[in-house]
RNA sequence: CGGGGUGUAGCACAGUUGGCUAGCGCGCUACGUUCGGGACGUAGAGGUCGGAAGUUCGAGUCUUCUCACCCCGACCA
């Protein structure tokens, strides 16, 4: 395992901080609870906002922009809704500052109350649906399939970053429908645009499933999550979709006139994911010499790096690197070209090496005289020499290879951290000796859920959809059960 | 909010029972030599030692107060 997965001490805060995403934080506490997101690691996100948005508008979805603050009454129409998030809200109770009457620098202006505090969007159900109810009249106005990448804010008393960062970005969606089967199809439809975002795109494997009644989301009817293994043992739930039945319909009192010219209330749905994905990205793939990313997001593909003692040398190198770059770049390849003087050649290398790019082209005078290159593999870090004329072909058919082989690495990484265990003796060891996904019978019933995550801080991650039916007792109660689910300890 | 810990250069740290002009490494600047796996030499810049008060001939070091941050727990995408 990398090394800096395991001792947060040394490595992970260097890691973090100076080397590959550039998070700098700031003075204050709570805003050190935020992320500077520098322009490498955003420029990943961008990657993941460009390839999410296009497999949202092939599902048939647009975006638009609903506004930051939400009144604190909306917040509390939906009742399990305003519960789940009312211990983590920014709340602004005042719109102007005003110079201190010593002179010393500025205070709030206690004049300038607020009648009704405004919240922070933790989540923007309640404002979108405010919204909706003046948009939905009739079934023709239905349905309503909305996307909003936005910024939100929950007030964690602990955070880390990337996977749980006070401020985080993410996009959410906001469905409205007709019928329940509707809105429950597109929450299906939404869970698998994410497994396949997560398995095809970022190269993770991921359990698809239900959440239990306690981790479901505050106001929905029903949560599908996907959760990904991370590299240290721990699970990460990657994305949600929420099926959210009439509940915020009847809260924001949403009704339309069906075909037969009856009301009722609107069917809804919501799913989300967020800059944690960055962050799954860096825990599942990374090793010790830094990020590995999937080509399929790397915001630089392939890196040229010249060689050089003299700038006649470089002169003669360039020819060739912008000629391949140009190749390269009609194929939609993204190729940068680094043939600054003021680093050598070892020290980009190791520098691209943290950034994780995923193929390194290296030119030198050698290879002037072969017409070569030396290409470099982040995955494996196994290098060959290329002949010039083949790099066209050579570079995408590699590019998919090491998409391929980070997937099969995660994938077989999750296969042997996944156990299927009986006793609760080997539960609690094998939580406490080496992580992983533990596939254990389960009672159904929140008390021993509850029990379960006091005694090991394990909790179900989900219900996976896929497993077979089959009798056991409760790993924890003893009572029976039909199938097995996915317990962890989760970030 | 409870338990533990740390504050000294941009970063990471050393600094002995109180004692000379507060140090090392990395980074930074200039010049030169280098450049196929984070190069090297020479010269240089950079500090109210977290803050306040006290003890003392003398405080980075001792005392008191205070502030900040980190880690563990309660909360969580």
């Amino acid at each position: 395992m990398a090394k800096f997965l395991t001792n947060r001490e040394e490595n992970y805060s260097q890691w973090y901080n100076d080397l590959v995403i550039k998070a700098d934080l700031a003075e204050n506490s709570a805003v050190r609870g935020c992320m500077v997101i520098k322009p490498y690691g955003y420029a990943i996100w961008e990657r993941i906002q460009a390839e999410l948005d296009r497999l949202f508008k092939a599902t048939g979805h647009v975006n638009a922009y609903f506004p930051l603050f939400i009144p604190k009454s909306f917040l509390s129409r939906e009742a399990a809704h305003v519960e789940g998030f009312a211990k983590e809200c920014a709340v602004v109770t005042h719109y102007r500052l005003k110079t201190d009457e010593t002179g010393k620098g500025i205070v709030v202006d206690p004049d300038a109350r607020l009648d009704e505090e405004l919240i922070i969007r933790p989540t923007s159900e309640t404002i979108i649906w405010n919204s909706y109810r003046n948009w939905i009249h009739s079934y023709r106005d239905l349905p309503i399939l909305i996307n909003q990448w936005a910024n939100v804010v929950r007030w964690e008393m602990r955070t880390r970053l990337f996977l749980r960062t006070a401020e985080f970005l993410w996009q959410e969606g906001h469905t409205a429908h007709a019928t329940r089967d509707e809105a429950l199809e597109e929450t299906e439809k939404m869970i698998n645009v994410y497994a396949n975002f997560a398995e095809n795109f970022m190269a993770l494997p991921v359990i698809k499933g239900r959440k239990s009644e306690n981790e479901r989301f505050a106001g929905a009817l029903d949560t599908f999550a996907i959760e990904a293994l991370m590299q240290d043992g721990k699970a990460l739930q990657a994305g949600t979709s929420h099926f959210l039945g009439q509940n915020f319909a009847k809260a924001f009192d949403v009704q339309f006139t069906d075909k037969a010219g009856k009301l009722e209330y609107v069917w809804a749905t919501s799913w989300g994911v967020s800059t944690r994905l960055m962050g799954a990205i860096i825990m599942g793939h990374a090793d010790n010499n830094g990020l590995v990313l999937p080509p399929k997001l790397a915001p630089i593909q392939v890196v040229i790096i010249p060689i050089f003692k003299n700038s006649d040398q470089l002169a003669l190198i360039s020819e060739k690197a912008v000629k391949i770059k140009a190749d390269l770049e009609k194929k939609g390849i993204t190729v940068k070209y680094d043939d600054r003087d003021n680093n050598t050649p070892g020290w980009k290398f190791t520098d691209y090496e943290l950034k994780g790019v995923p193929v390194r082209l290296a030119i030198g005078p050698r290879d002037l005289q072969n017409n070569t290159v030396e290409a470099a593999r982040r995955d494996t870090l196994s290098k060959e020499t290329v002949q010039i004329e083949n790099i066209n072909e050579y570079i995408p058919a590699i590019l998919d290879d090491i998409q391929a082989n980070i997937f099969k690495k995660a994938l077989d990484f999750r296969q042997q951290n996944t156990f299927h265990i009986d006793r609760w003796d080997d539960f609690v060891s094998t939580l406490d000796n080496q992580g992983g996904f533990i596939m254990a019978h389960w009672d159904g019933t929140a008390e021993t859920e509850e029990k379960i995550k006091e005694e090991t801080k394990a909790t179900i991650r989900c219900i996976p959809f896929n497993t077979a039916e089959e009798d056991g007792k409760c790993i924890y109660s003893g009572k029976p059960s039909k199938r097995r689910v996915l317990f962890a300890r989760a970030y």
